[in-house]
Formats: C-alpha cells, sequence, structure tokens
DNA sequence: ACTGAAATCTCCATTGT
DNA sequence: ACAATGGAGATTTCAGT
C-alpha cells in the first residue's frame, strides 16, 4: 500500500526545515550564511531548502511590515458584511470587488450570521465612512454591513510556531 | 508659528519614500539595487532613505508569510473574548497570558459587546479545542467566549496603499 | 546530502560634485 | 542631496567526499 497521498505533493518538512523557516519569519531580510549559521550548516543546503520551501509554496512571500499610523492609516475597522442572496455569482462578484479595495487587508469567510469578515483600514473616520457608504455598500447585492472599530491592537505576528 | 508637532518627530514621507515602501512591501528581499531602478536613483540616496524609515519606526519588520496549511496550522478561527471585570490589573494579566501564546496571531481591542478580539491558528479542531479550554478560558477573570470558524480566506495582505 | 572554495554579483562607506 | 567607486561580503555554482 502506497503512502497517504497529500494535496499537491508537498515534500515533508524535516527538523531543519522548521527552523529555517522559523528564522525567516523573523526576519526576512536575514542572509543565507546567518541562517546556515544558526541551524549549523554551510550556506548551500540551507540556500537549496529554501529555494524548495519557495518553489513548493510553503514559503509564500517575503514583506515588509509597516507601522500604520505613521504612514497615515491610523484607523483599523473590523467589518461584517453578509449577501442579499448567495448564488455563486453574487458571491464572485463581491470577490472581485474586494480584491480590487486597498483599504480591505484581509477577507474572510466565516460560519454563523454574516458571510464576510474584512479588515478594513482608514486614514480617518471620514475616509472610513466614504469607504463604507460609497464603495462597500456599493458592490451589489451587499445587505446587512456592520464596523467594529478596533481601540487598540495588543499583538500582532504573522509568526507560525510549530 | 512653528509647524504643527507630530507624535514622536517623524519627518514626513515624501513621494520617493513612499515608492520605495511600495516596493518593499511586495518583496522585503528585493535589493537596493533593484529598488533603485524602481525609483529612478542610484544606491546611495535609496539606502539612507531605508536606514532612516528603519530607525524612525516607519518600516516594522521584514517577515516572510508561510502557507499556513501547508506547515500543518490549517484551521482559523476568530475568537471573542470579554472580560469578567475590567480592573487595569485584570486587562494586563490577560494581555500578558495571550502574548505568550503561540496559537495567538492577533489581539485586537474592540468596542461592542466583547472587549477581545482574537485570531487564532491551530493544526485542527481538536487543538483548538484544547487551547479553548485548557489554554484560554484558565485565564483568570476570562468571561464570554465565542468562536468564529474561518471558512476560507479570500483575501491577505499587509500592503498599505497610500 | 553536506562541505569547501571559486566566481559572480551585491552592498555600502568614502569621496567628489 | 545624489553619483561614482572600490573593497568587503554575500550568493550561487561546482567539484569532492
Amino acid at each position: 500500500m502506497a503512502k497517504a497521498p497529500q494535496k499537491e505533493e508537498t515534500p515533508a518538512l524535516d527538523r531543519i526545515d522548521l527552523e529555517i523557516l522559523k528564522l525567516l519569519q523573523q526576519n526576512a531580510r536575514a542572509t543565507i550564511k546567518e541562517i546556515a549559521a544558526g541551524v549549523h550548516l554551510s550556506t548551500t543546503p540551507v540556500h537549496e531548502r529554501i529555494k524548495r520551501m519557495e518553489e513548493s509554496g510553503v514559503i509564500r512571500q517575503y514583506v515588509t511590515l509597516l507601522n500604520a499610523s505613521k504612514v497615515g492609516k491610523g484607523l483599523m475597522v473590523i467589518c461584517y458584511v453578509s449577501l442579499r442572496q448567495h448564488s455563486r455569482h453574487a458571491g464572485d462578484k463581491f470577490i472581485k470587488s474586494i480584491l480590487e479595495m486597498n483599504e480591505v487587508l484581509e477577507c474572510l469567510t466565516i460560519s454563523g450570521e454574516f458571510d464576510f469578515l474584512l479588515k478594513v483600514v482608514a486614514a480617518n473616520m471620514d475616509e472610513y465612512y466614504h469607504f463604507h457608504v460609497n464603495k462597500l455598500s456599493a458592490i451589489e447585492n451587499v445587505g446587512n454591513v456592520q464596523s467594529v472599530f478596533v481601540m487598540g491592537v495588543i499583538k500582532q505576528t504573522h509568526q507560525l510556531v510549530f
């Protein structure tokens, strides 16, 4: 009997791979030399392992996180949206619109009363109000919308710990 | 009359700074040479601008984003928490506990019925249940807890567009 | 699959405009 | 405040174990 098939045939990650990922999660600009020293290997295998994980999609993207309020995006809002009808077409239309809106950093489909949870950033309340009324509510089939304002960020990380 | 004071005296960002930030947000491992080409400057001023923005805190961190399900974290849950009492001490205790929990990627203080919104990841329902019962609910003063399960991720970005 | 070293390319401090 | 330069250091490839 063959081993159980995996989605998309991702080769299993060993302990060294996970250690490399831990370091890269903390600092995407770490040099290969630094990472190699961290996992007690030479640069060659580390370079190969990183390339393999980039190609297999384990590593999604190297990004720079900014201080939102210092670049004029001081307001964060969690926004719940339900659609008036749940046809395939209505859903696709909504998703397409959301993907184009730069104010929306995150869009999740959720269980419960609402269909979507959005994380939205704006410079201030005026800008958010404009987004709410003229952009979000203007998408066809958008029904109920509810905004919850974020008063403070206690924790914000992307570090997955294995 | 002097110009209006800013919090923490952040020197204003010009159009070139914003262009650099746009490129760095998309790819934290971009070389200075690549970024310099993108903004039609030589490497020297680009290097200086980036260093300045790192020191002033505009640039928070360079991180690597992983594919959560490919590293065994296939379940995402939005979790609402309210505290039984709102003393300074109770809040601090809760925050301290949350900061130590690797399952919690995000913790926001919000307006409305609940006090906190948590974004939690786990391998599966068993692991989440264990977190809920034995870790989250075990924090003193935690009152009502409500879980909303994420069924799909439509969009997930960190790119702030100015 | 890893080591060590060589070739190429990038970084970044200095100097000059 | 930016360009050009060159030594230092990183990346990437290749031979060897």
